[in-house]
Formats: structure tokens, sequence, C-alpha cells
DNA sequence: TTAAAATAGTTGTCTAGCTAACTATTTTAA
DNA sequence: TTAAAATAGTTAGCTAGACAACTATTTTAA
């Protein structure tokens, strides 16, 4: 039955804490999906990356990123300029509005993380970790 | 860091899962996708079952499953009638082609399963499980 | 020095997931 | 009996993931 099938249940919880999110998202009047949270994420953390190193943090390909990363400027969260020493590259970096987004949203992500973990053991918490990790080397890394 | 995040971890999982099934499915020349065939299963397991249904087993909404359902049947592998007896609902019943693809398909997919689930103890197939659902019961079940 | 290869990013095409709004039947309850 | 509610399915519109093919730069190696 495949209802009894790890990768089934993966994705199904996959799906689950991604729509879980989004409604918690869409509740506080917050405009951007949960994968765009994880591109600003990464644009923080790395100011004035490329879209290459942000899809290698994500591991999402390089249309993906491309078109995540106009959804953002468009909403005028992040600034993409081209490199001036490689004019191949750009530079992303967040806006204003960028920032004080995500001042306000690291609370609610966090939230949203310890909702769904809540009731884990430390021992279950560690173990989901290397389980994943052992099924995705099973799949070639 | 992103990367060390649980949620992100069972994402990436369930895409590289999905990636690697469908990569093993182009090669043996069939042309489905890895959702389609589980379309596939539950039709062939539930002879003149609706949408409705599937959904409920696949976890999908009703667009999803509709359309999904519309790509199966231009591929001539499910036949689509409505109901006698109540003519909202859908008969999905496999073509021909379609039981003859799933026969072939059932050892692929299960090779599919064991690459992912090698080198899992016993012990780790089953907290998995255990551990993802408590995941999806923090979120709402 | 220059032609080939590598790199960064974009565009097109397809499928799937999600929400909302819709049609058309069937069920229900006044 | 009939109007309202529920049910089954479709359509539209959006985002994201995956693949292929493309442009434009930069690196490399002959």
């Amino acid at each position: 039955m495949i209802n009894n099938n790890i990768y089934f249940q993966i994705e199904l919880t996959a799906r689950k804490i991604r729509r879980y999110g989004q409604n918690v998202l869409n509740s506080h009047g917050i405009d951007i999906t949960i994968e765009q949270w994880l591109v600003l994420n990464v644009i923080n953390e790395n100011e004035y990356t490329n879209q290459i190193y942000v899809g290698e943090k994500l591991v999402k390909d390089k249309p993906t990123i491309s078109r995540m990363v106009n959804h953002l400027e468009k909403k005028e969260l992040i600034v993409k300029t081209t490199s001036a020493i490689d004019s191949r590259k750009v530079e992303l970096s967040l806006s204003k509005k960028g920032k004080d987004l995500i001042t306000n949203l690291y609370p609610i992500i966090e939230n949203i993380r310890l909702t769904g973990l809540s009731k884990l053991s430390k021992n279950e918490n560690e173990s989901i970790e290397t389980i994943l990790k052992k099924i995705r080397e099973n799949l070639g890394d």
C-alpha cells in the first residue's frame, strides 16, 4: 500500500510543512512564499552574493533561482545589480523593505519550526537527520 | 543555518527521491512522472474508483487529480467514464496499455524504493515513519 | 593572441501543488 | 415537493521544480 511507503510519507510531510508554513505567513499578511523566504534568508546571510551561490545553498537549479529572484525583485524585497568585476554575475542584496520583512519574519519562522518539532525527543530530532541523509546518499548524494 | 533545518532536509530529500525516481523511469523509456505512477497504482488497486477517492489516498486536491487524470487519459493509460449511478462521478480504470505498464513498473519502482532504503536498519525504518507522523500531527494533521 | 571551454544567467516548455471560483448533479430538510 | 446545501469535477491563475537550449561574458590553453 502506497501510504505505508516511506517515500510517500516524506513527500507528504514536505507538502504538509509547506502548506502549514504558507498559511502562517498568509495569516500574518506576509506576501511571500516559503521558498522565497529561503532565498531572502540566504541573501541576508551573504550580502552581494550571486544566484549560483543561492542555488548551491538551496540545492535548486539556475532557472528556478532566476525566476524566484525576479519575483523578489518585483516585490522590491531585493536589489539586483550586475557585478562590476564579472559582468556575467549578479549581486543580490536586500532592500530596506526586505530587511524589515526578514526581521519580522524570523520569530514567525522560528515558531513554525517549533510547532512541527514539538513532542520530538532530542534523540528523534537527531535520528531523522541521520536517516534522511542516508537516504539521500543512497540515491547518489 | 538553513541546511541544518529539518524542514529543509525533508523537502530536499523529497525532491531528491522524485528526481532519482524520475531518472530511473526515464532511463527505462517510461513516459510518465512519479506522481502519475502513484495515481495509476491507486486506480489499479481500486478499479472504477473516482477522483475524490484517488485524491484522498494521495492527499492531493481535486484540481491536481483532475489534471493528472487527464494526462493519463491522454496517454491512453486509463479510461474515464461517467458513472451511470451518479453522473457527477467519474469511473476510472486502467486500459490494457495501463495494465501492461503497471506490470512492468512494479519491479522498477520496488528497486527505486530499495535503493533509497538500503543501509537503513529496521529500527531506522520504523523510527522515521513515527517521526514524520509526529511532525504532521504537530502541524494539525 | 585567439579559439575553445567554462561559467552565469535567461527563456521556453512541461508537470504539479495550491487557492478560488465555477458548473452540474445529488442529497437534505423545511 | 422544492429550495438550500453538499458533492464531484473543471477551469483559471499563480509559483516552483526539472530539463533543454540559449546568450553573453570570462577563463583556459594551444
